[in-house]
DNA sequence: TCTGGGGTCCTAGGACCC
DNA sequence: TCTGGGGTCCTAGGACCC
């Protein structure tokens, strides 16, 4: 496992050792260099506490297309390395160095060691390796001695690095599985793996016993290569403060919710088959209900009454809410052919060109340069005025489906 | 960690069928 | 109409990750 720093500080060497965030844009931390982290900063906390625990912070926007450029070249040397590479983030990536002891001359700690000083030669900052037997080991390596560092776990080894590990640092077990495992006086990762079978049998699911087996260095996790270039589903969400009942307002940011969501399916060719409507209450409850969709389709003229159906199943007046959200799943390949009989197919091949065309404009002119009409009171304050405000509508244009052709 | 956004996979249990 | 047994498919919801 090999994981690259959390932020790229490379390009600009006035922050170096400064406590670099980003996530401006989105008002949470995204990322935090480790000087950041050493205060106390953490993944998703909200930008004004960041300024509480560290004044002198230096907050940027999140450079998504400079750090996946990063991530490319990385997964590219790797790939010089071992044709078994697994790309498993944007930062991560784990490696499969089975059988290639012989090509390097060199141990797997010596061809580890390799890669890590080549990624530092030709891009020009530091990377974190692990070495093991399992994936679950290698990440808990890569993790040990975090910048730069690079440790090799051997199987007679693993009870060192496991002793003193809490079971809820391991990949793959969260507050609820180490709770649980807490109750059975498990704390440690080694008392995790060291537990016998029986009860991991019969007390644990599928994954748990594959991490069960990978803490004792048998791996069952395989390296994955084929990189994806395809989703299950995909979902768009957005928090709004301060918390809303406006009925028109909720509506607007689903509707908006469900724009953005059909552009990213269209980008990749996919027509939804369910889609899940949920809102979030200012309790911090969810409610959501899954439509079926036939024909599939992402095109958001099709989706909307389906979309105003959960609506309405799930909307309640009176109750504040805090977020809404849709959610494509069921994903099928749309090569704009599967409709059935009854399916009206000279308006589906219509359809197919509208948003054609409102693609190529938004790829020209910006995202939502055309929207839908039902997306517009997306400012609460023009709902709270009565009129829509300063609210940007000049490059919009409301749309129709029934005019459009 | 009193709370952002985008994902994946697994499981229990109901529906339905023979 | 009731009773068995067993299989498959689907869905809701849980848990976890970055």
């Amino acid at each position: 496992m090999l994981s690259l720093p959390p932020v790229n500080k490379q390009r600009t060497p006035e922050l170096k050792g400064k406590p670099v965030i980003t996530g401006k844009e989105r008002g949470i931390v995204a990322a935090a260099s480790y000087e950041a982290k050493a205060r106390g900063v953490k993944r998703g906390m909200r930008l004004f506490e960041v300024r509480q625990v560290c004044k002198d912070a230096v907050i940027l926007p999140s450079d998504y297309e400079t750090y996946s450029l990063f991530s490319m070249r990385i997964f590219e040397i790797l790939r010089h390395f071992s044709p078994d590479v697994e790309e498993y983030s944007i930062d991560e990536a784990f490696v499969d160095l089975t059988g290639l002891r012989r090509s390097f001359h060199g141990s797997y700690g010596q061809i580890a060691e390799k890669i890590r000083q080549t990624v530092e030669k030709e891009l020009g900052f530091t990377v974190s390796v692990g070495v093991s037997l399992s994936k679950v080991l290698a990440k808990i390596g890569s993790k040990h001695n975090k910048p730069n560092g690079c440790t090799i776990i051997p199987g007679r080894d693993i009870h060192i690095y496991l002793e003193t590990l809490p079971v809820e640092s391991v990949w793959g077990i969260g507050a609820n599985t180490a709770a649980f495992l807490n109750k059975h006086r498990i704390t440690t990762a080694l008392q995790f793996a060291e537990k016998d079978e029986t009860f991991i049998m019969k007390y644990l699911s599928q994954p748990y016993q594959g991490i069960w087996h990978e803490l004792n260095g048998r791996s069952v996790f395989p390296v994955v290569t084929e990189t994806k270039n395809s989703y299950q589903s995909i979902s768009k969400a957005k928090t709004f403060t301060p918390p809303a009942d406006n009925e028109i307002f909720i509506f607007a940011q689903l509707s908006k919710n469900l724009e953005n969501a059909c552009i990213k399916a269209r980008r990749y060719k996919l027509a939804a088959t369910r889609l899940i409507v949920f809102i979030r209450s200012q309790d911090f409850k969810s409610y959501g209900v899954e439509i079926r969709l036939s024909p599939p389709s992402a095109y958001p003229y099709n989706l909307m009454v389906p979309l105003k159906e959960g609506f309405i199943r799930v909307y309640k007046a009176g109750i504040l809410y805090r977020q809404t959200g849709v959610v494509l799943a069921g994903l099928v390949p749309d090569d704009g052919s599967q409709y059935s009989l009854f399916d009206d197919s000279t308006k589906i091949v219509k359809m197919a060109n509208i948003y054609e065309a409102v693609d190529r404009l938004s790829g020209k002119y910006g995202k939502h340069t055309v929207q839908h009409g039902s997306s517009l009171p997306t400012k609460q304050q023009a709902q709270h005025e009565g009129d829509r405000g300063d609210a940007p509508i000049r490059k919009s244009e409301m749309f129709k489906g029934e005019n459009a052709r």
